[in-house]
DNA sequence: GCCAACGTTGGC
DNA sequence: GCCAACGTTGGC
């Protein structure tokens, strides 16, 4: 069992969209590191935090599942998609993604101000300057750490 | 294979 | 809206 964190922009897709839908393909992503981490690394079942970004709070919001392993992202064949991609040949998919599923929505959001001020996240990639990985790995410590910080 | 130019991300 | 940081592209 791995843990993540995801990162979508609330204006886009928020965790109030995965609460109502239940499950929703996490696709759009068009970054080599975060589709290999999909593609090869991700599980069913493994934990995510859901973050968001480019919005008045940013910070991590909620919880979801990975509840289908890695296939290729349709959208990059779409000519009408906002992510289309025409280099990617469907006989040779480039980018691929994950469905998730809803777990929980967090009773506050855990800012990322509030999560730079822990030395003890302080080795993850989001508190670091200029980071820009869609999706990146969470250590067990870190997972349970901040999920500790809701009940503190 | 270098690297300048460009586009995007995302906090502030 | 600004802009720093970073990834990607493409000329050479």
């Amino acid at each position: 069992m791995n843990y993540w964190l995801m990162k979508s922009e609330p204006n886009e897709f928020s965790i109030d969209d995965l609460e109502r839908k239940t499950t929703e393909p996490w696709d759009g992503v068009r970054n080599y590191q975060a589709r290999n981490m999909m593609r090869d690394q991700m599980q069913l079942d493994d934990q995510i935090f859901f973050y968001h970004s480019n919005c008045d709070v940013p910070g991590i919001v909620g919880r979801m599942t990975v509840v289908k392993t890695a296939y290729p992202d349709p959208t990059a064949f779409d000519p009408n998609d906002a992510h289309y991609d025409p280099k990617s040949d469907p006989e040779k998919p480039r980018w691929y993604l994950v469905d998730v599923g809803f777990v929980e929505k967090f009773s506050r959001t855990i800012s990322l101000a509030e999560l730079k001020q822990h030395s003890a996240l302080s080795d993850m990639s989001l508190v670091k300057k200029g980071n820009r990985l869609s999706v990146m790995p969470v250590t067990p410590t870190q997972w349970q750490f901040i999920l500790n910080l809701l009940s503190s």
